[in-house]
DNA sequence: GTCGAAACGGACCCTGGGTCCGGATTCTTT
DNA sequence: AAAGAATCCGGACCCAGGGTCCGTTTCGAC
């Protein structure tokens, strides 16, 4: 709720000088747990009052940074040509959407990382999660034939969690592209089955 | 490391006291961030210092719940009877396996929860994820035309993470054997498409 | 230039995980 | 049974780190 904009440019220079020394923080450290709210306000040159009072605390400034970074993702989906964008078929365009998940996700492990795994509320409430799933469920019901499309939105996601990630790379050493084949392959066995109206469908 | 259990008596009451205590508090209370280790010790009469000797860290204590939870799936796993044991074929048991964490993770859903998010390391770092991952994989690898198994493995893992079955619980309203059957379709899907050796599959 | 409003910043508070050590218990030995 | 050694108990204590407070400074409007 402290997140209106000031038009004081000292506020909006602090603004920005804090923006960029934490996202050069949690880039270059290792673990996004060791980087503190102290660290940022003295790398940005600011009190830790400041830091706060623009971004009411820790989520907020994960939040906005994450957000800024998203945003050209975000305009690619939206607005954007095929494969991302809204013209492309749903068939083709779900595995596309969960590979501009996961790059980004690959791309900006640290922040994912660090805003996933801050404990103040589960991801999923997050709203950017919220618009993932949300979008990711209207293109799935647009494939004929194909049901649960809720639940298939959040286990098509799972597979992209950020320490889920961060643990292929890390500990399994699995290359970029290893992994983007593996998610495009998982997510087209999914679809592959949604039985066209009289196909060899599954039953329980 | 402080693991080895002495064979004194208090030490053992004290261990089970503890045990038994933050057991309680962690399916009373609603979120797992809101009880602390000084709650346990004092539910369970006992000083911090006796609780920190016993299991090391807030970590130790939420592992040794867990894995005294886990042991009869782990049984039924082991040495169990169809559709859980191993004697069950490949494509029935990998539905099974993970039904029954799902099972499991909605019966010990704080529990799960507090394990997950607790920071210190990764979710796939914990020997138990190892285990299911371990088994899982090797289940899938018998599976003839079915390639990624490790992947694999993760991918639907991660379809029953913890804070993932909470959201579906609380904020979804998700019944639990909805959540079942949304799992078990999926899966299905997963393992339907390995395409019997001529099947028509997919290229890249 | 003056004045009110808004932002600054760092000292301060508080929670909660983890440690320490003097005193109490328990096991062993004779 | 009694002494001695080893082990455990427990709560006072420490510390990091997120978040707050308020006297001081800066901004921008008049």
């Amino acid at each position: 709720m402290p997140e209106r904009q000031s038009s004081r440019k000292d506020a909006i220079r602090n603004r920005k000088a804090v923006l960029a020394a934490a996202d050069a923080l949690f880039t270059r450290r290792e673990s996004p747990e060791d980087v503190t709210m102290a660290d940022v306000a003295a790398a940005a040159g600011v009190g830790k009052g400041t830091l706060f009072r623009a971004f009411g605390d820790r989520a907020g400034l994960l939040r906005a940074l994450y957000e800024s970074r998203l945003e050209p993702v975000g305009q690619a989906i939206e607005t954007g040509p095929p494969p991302l964008g809204p013209a492309t078929p749903p068939r083709e365009r779900v595995p596309a959407l969960l590979d501009a998940v996961l790059c980004f996700k690959l791309d900006n492990r640290r922040l994912a990382l660090a805003l996933e795994e801050d404990g103040s509320g589960s991801p999923y409430r997050a709203e950017h999660y919220e618009r993932w799933h949300g979008l990711l469920r209207a293109v799935l019901e647009q494939i004929p034939g194909l049901t649960d499309s809720g639940f298939t939105a959040h286990a098509l996601l799972a597979a992209t969690r950020a320490d889920l990630v961060e643990h292929l790379v890390r500990e399994e050493h699995l290359a970029r592209e290893s992994m983007r084949q593996q998610l495009a392959h998982f997510v087209t066995k999914v679809l592959a089955s949604g039985p066209p109206p009289q196909g060899p469908a599954d039953e329980e």
